[in-house]
DNA sequence: TATGAATGAGCATTCATTCAT
DNA sequence: CATGAATGAATGCTCATTCAT
């Protein structure tokens, strides 16, 4: 998987080809089929494990306790950060591959790990808004709409970066547009 | 385009072949390329034209005169649902688009015309906001980030409701998560 | 023709399109089908201009009637050099054509052309060796194959300097190679 | 390469496909592209194997140590004919390669090697005529002239018979016609 | 005479996948 | 558990040629 995330990384998606990752890992391109069942399930493996690893940070924040909500908004947009940093490409594919095509030829197996991630993760935000919301910090409405906000906000602002890196070259602002948006974001819940 | 458009969305981008979209044009393949230098730049003249559609809707709202800055915030609303239900799949496309490998292999008259759309829109919000902040309205930001921001919640929206669809086969609440979410932005600028 | 000419050197025969000699041609792909049956023919018949070319100064100098038999040699060497550098290119792809696949889908008319016209050269050749023999300056053997020996010649050191100048980007030796190839020649058939 | 040689033989070069040497050599087109990589360089290839047997032929007459000088021109002509005899149809496509425009795209290892093979096959006649030329049996020529002479001769009568046999659909006389070349040559090049 | 848009058969090349070892 | 040679279906793209105007 490591050297998948390189050659991904290096050559895209589509352009990169098992024989490209079985080089890099030191492996025959048949040995890749005895752990992923096609490229379509090596590729979103990765996007499992940085999913994952979004997940746990997240759930994190959820569960200090004494963090007050306003605080863990903050910490969110850390939490996202971090996962940002950890491997942009991956996490920008990831981004990409949840409305793709080839979603639909997936396993339902992995399809379901997919679903489930996800909902964990936004489910995780959701617990936030709803302590907020209890608290009278937050505004009173569905934590769940609140979370999927958010989520979108995140991944809308990935994609965004992204694409301006690669028409204009631009540097990395994403620290930035990441702390202007949460600072809307956050005075648009408060109460 | 016509053609590409109903086989793009029925296949999907790299499952479709020229073949495909030469039949449902009812033309020959050869033909195609008289009009588009490869299947990528065809693919991307879809995105192009939405571009400009949603260019012309935001720069419209901008040039209402009597509208109210707060009330511009909800015309632009409505401008994106617009877009979004004139094409979904071509709307969805072009997001993804702008962060793919494709452009990387694109002649630089369409990366530009790209590039000068997107600018484009963006600035067109910008203007709205700017307008707003001058009125005391908004918040003093810069608006140009405070537009980046709304595009991103938009492009963000927009694939999150698609992989909802996928993942879920969940109906579409597009239109209730935008509620939502500018609902949320508009508090979040507000002064 | 002139524009095939010119399109054929830039860019070799088969990666020459119709197209491309059309628009040096300022003309229509369609009008040059009036004027040749297809490319192939368009192709030859740059080959028979310059063999016509290259008759005609053959002639000349059998006909030269104050020329000793070993001054027509020389003149016959000048004569090659002439019509090379009149147009190199078509020269050397004259010389490709004629043990060339295309040969075998030409119109017998255009066949028959070549045939006669390089028939002629040879046999040019063959009547100044004719006389040499005849004034005992030459060796007592067939002309025939004296001239087809000169021909080959004159075609093998064409072709060798092509390729040295591709192989080796050397500069143009071919005045010198020439030279030095007639007077062997030369020395071979004199009594 | 066998399976090729055959294809390229029946069809030329041009007209055969990758399909049709795959299939002659019971295997997938795939496979072909293990081996070489793509249809210029299996038909160079082709071309490189009979270059190194003329290379071979040509060094062994040289080290001939018992053989006269005006007997290695003998032996020169007969290793030429062997080598045509051995397979024309490669032999002559290996005089059209060398200038041509399949050169430009060749993989520089691939022009390397023609030409290191080229440059030795000449040379090896050139040490046999500064043998003779040492021994006051040839003439006080630049040995590297006389063998590009030869070489030239050589490529020429080969393609000269070709186009005979083409345009006339004359029988095989190279024979006759080297041995007549040769003699002109020989004496040419005698003290 | 000239056009030039349309054709569509044709082909090189790729690469995910398999399977005998 | 690993190999890697072989596969062969799939496809983007070309370009000589045509024909209605």
């Amino acid at each position: 998987m490591i050297a998948a995330k390189r050659v991904f990384s290096l050559k895209g998606f589509n352009k990169a080809t098992m024989e490209d990752i079985a080089n890099e890992a030191e492996l025959s391109p048949g040995t890749l089929y005895l752990y992923f069942k096609n490229k379509d399930e090596l590729c979103v493996s990765l996007s499992l494990r940085i999913l994952q690893y979004l997940n746990i940070k997240l759930k994190h924040v959820g569960s200090e306790k004494d963090l007050e909500p306003e605080r863990k908004i903050e910490a969110l947009k850390e939490a996202m950060y971090d996962v940002y940093e950890f491997d942009p490409l991956i996490l920008i594919n990831m981004f990409h591959l949840q409305s793709n095509e080839i979603l639909k030829n997936l396993s339902p197996q992995l399809v379901s790990n997919i679903k489930e991630l996800s909902a964990s993760s936004i489910k995780a935000m959701a617990d936030i808004f709803e302590e907020g919301i209890k608290k009278n910090v937050f505004i009173d409405k569905n934590p769940l709409a609140l979370a999927e906000t958010l989520w979108a906000l995140f991944s809308g602002i990935i994609l965004l970066e992204e694409s301006k890196r690669l028409i204009d070259g631009n540097k990395d602002y994403l620290k930035l547009t990441l702390e202007s948006a949460f600072e809307i974001f956050a005075r648009g819940i408060k109460r």
